[in-house]
RNA sequence: GCGCGGUUAGCUCAGCUGGAUAGAGCGCUGGCCUCCGAAGCCAGAGGUCACAGGUUCGAAUCCUGUACCGCGUACCA
């Protein structure tokens, strides 16, 4: 069965047909308010002038070629000439159950592999919130495309290589606990690295550079000590990972491509694209490269010989081209790095690396009340910490609402609960927006948080527990104005998940959720399923269904659990 | 200088492929639990959509300019 825009636009076009307009793509979009119809057509502005008539009079012609029956049940012609079309109760029902038969709820699916570079943390430095954006966007991506028919590669694209390799050798020779670091070991590297950054002298500066030399050149102690590094680092990670239901398919970090890197620039010497510019390698770049490219030449490799990340994520584009010939790549990272991917997207095109569009994901800046992050300074806040501080202040609120649940069970729910408003309070506003963090909003459970939603799926699915309903959608359309408010807004389910992939934003789903859900608490205030009967009872349970799988569904898109109980 | 963002209700923000009276949350005022979960629902107060032009039947949305704020802008990532 064709989702209802399909069906309207057809039967818009073969109206259209009918009265003599040619080649035209009507475009129907829902209305705002139940009075305006539930779907509304603004072609006629547009073709009257071609037309040769006034909109009005065209909306008039269209309308009254516009047959009603099972799907239209009335048309109006509007204000200037708008076209308000009212779906028959009918013909909503049977689109439900349409929708609610097919696993993937109607959504479109696509093929082809995308990767997506997401989180990417720095080893040796505890993940603190400036880390949650990147982490929490590009989980719900990684879900997105995966529901969407995409074969997803999650490539965490870890800081494991370079300069702040020299620093922690010479630091951990200089001053580490051994002791400290058994106990916490990401709390005593980043010690004795933040001690480094502000007393290093000249000799230990020089010296760093020295042990990061030596460790690029296959040094056994300094691999050993890197390696001691990383193993700790990933502990760190993988526990705050566990909590949000990250997990990557691969995790190359930058040191994966250490052996492509001079290889890389002598290729680009030799073709050309790169050249010798005071004693460094660059890409040059000019105005016909992309706007505000002029002037700024992509670094390859410093004068001293180094390499540099530009180096390292060309290495990484061929790799991952030739590994997995995706169509697509994502890099979620913060808006500092934009003028860095549009060099590197840029010199992909002067290569002719063009199987796979690449796409930056950008997220705004994340500050404290005091300043800007710093993990020199001190200036965080760490991930855990805040994850703590929800899931406890969850745990009050299961405690004082839930008193009858089990004790573990308060625990798991406080858990998901906690985690969850954290993560929905960063994925529900414009990625874009630079914010600045507030505690109270981070933690909030009232209003539009992740806790409304998840209360909104427990409910549905308590009440199908206590009413004894099948999870199964019936075809009985519904009646009166929530139910009907409810079911339009549960068929949108299928446009809205492509719209927010496309445009790489999961607020857009989380917006989306959110009026689902509050369209929810309305529907069972005014229609109880408690008495009803018959067609009645079959209709609500048919709307508890489908709104408790379009929640689970969706909050599950967003790394949120859609808990039976709270 | 150039590039990329931001500016909408007291506060925090949605809405930006142009559409009919600009929406939420928090806070504030007033209602709703003998009734499937009140982490909820209903009602109310509260807005020159930064400013100035332009395009259009129609602009918070598109274009141009201005102001203020943030970020970036060759050897860190």
């Amino acid at each position: 069965m064709a989702t209802v825009v399909e069906s309207l636009t057809q039967l818009l076009q073969s109206a259209a047909d009918t009265v003599g307009l040619e080649a035209i793509i009507p475009q129907v979009n829902a209305t705002k308010s139940p009075d305006l119809g539930d779907y509304q057509s603004n072609c006629c502005f547009r073709l009257a002038k071609a037309a040769g008539t006034s909109p009005r009079e065209l909306a008039a012609k269209l309308a009254a070629a516009l047959p009603t029956g099972p799907v239209l049940a009335k048309v109006e012609v509007a204000g200037p000439g708008f076209l308000n079309l009212f779906l028959s109760n009918a013909y909503l029902g049977q689109a439900l159950q349409a929708q609610f038969a097919d696993p993937k709820l109607h959504v479109p699916q696509t093929q082809g592999t995308v990767v997506i570079d997401y989180s990417s943390p720095n080893v040796a430095k505890r993940m603190h919130v400036g880390h949650l954006r990147s982490t929490v966007i590009g989980l719900a991506l990684h879900k997105l495309y995966d529901f969407c028919g995409w074969t997803v590669v999650a490539d965490n694209h870890i800081g494991d290589w370079g300069t702040q390799f020299g620093k922690l050798i010479v630091s951990w020779d200089a001053w580490v606990d051994l002791a400290a670091f058994e106990q916490d070991p990401i709390g005593e590297l980043q010690r004795i690295y933040v001690k480094f950054s502000q007393e290093a002298t000249d000799a230990q500066q020089d010296l760093a550079r020295e042990e990061t030399a030596k460790l690029q050149a296959g040094d056994a102690r300094n691999l050993g000590l890197w390696k001691r590094f990383i193993d700790a680092s990933m502990v760190e990670f993988e526990s705050i990972y566990s909590r949000l239901g990250v997990s990557f398919d691969v995790t190359y970090g930058e040191s994966h491509y250490n052996d492509m890197l001079q290889p890389l620039v002598e290729g680009l010497l030799a073709q050309g694209v790169a050249e010798v510019s005071e004693g460094a390698v660059i890409i040059p770049f000019d105005k016909s490269d992309g706007k505000g490219l002029k002037d700024q030449p992509f670094l390859v490799r410093k004068k001293d010989g180094a390499a540099l990340y530009g180096t390292t994520d060309l290495a990484t584009v061929r790799f991952r081209l030739d590994t997995w010939a995706p169509k697509r790549v994502l890099y979620v990272t913060d808006t500092r790095q934009q003028l860095h991917f549009k060099q590197l997207f840029a010199a992909t095109n002067k290569l002719g690396w063009n199987q796979a569009e690449l796409v930056h994901v950008w997220f705004g800046l994340l500050s404290l009340p005091e300043g800007n992050m710093s993990s020199r300074s001190g200036n965080v806040i760490h991930l855990k910490a805040l994850l703590d501080a929800a899931v406890d202040k969850a745990r009050e609120i299961v405690d004082l609402k839930s008193a009858e649940l089990p004790d573990d069970e308060r625990a798991l729910v406080a858990e998901a609960v906690g985690v969850s408003a954290v993560r929905y309070a960063d994925l529900s506003q414009n990625p874009q927006a630079n914010v600045v963090f507030d505690w109270d909003k981070m933690m909030a459970m009232e209003g539009n948080t992740a806790p409304f939603l998840m209360y909104g799926h427990a409910r549905l699915r308590s009440i199908q527990r206590k009413e004894d309903l099948q999870h199964v959608v019936t075809g009985h359309g519904p009646v009166n104005d929530a139910e009907r408010e409810l079911t339009t807004l549960l068929l949108r389910f299928p446009s809205v998940v492509p719209a927010a992939l496309e445009a790489n934003r999961p607020s857009i789903l989380a917006e989306y959720l959110f009026t689902v859900a509050r369209s929810v608490n309305r529907f069972y205030s005014q229609s109880r399923i408690k008495g009803s009967v018959g067609e009645e009872r079959a209709m609500r349970a048919s709307l508890v269904a489908a709104a408790s799988m379009t929640l689970s569904t969706g909050l599950g898109l967003l790394g949120i659990p859609a808990l039976e109980r709270m």
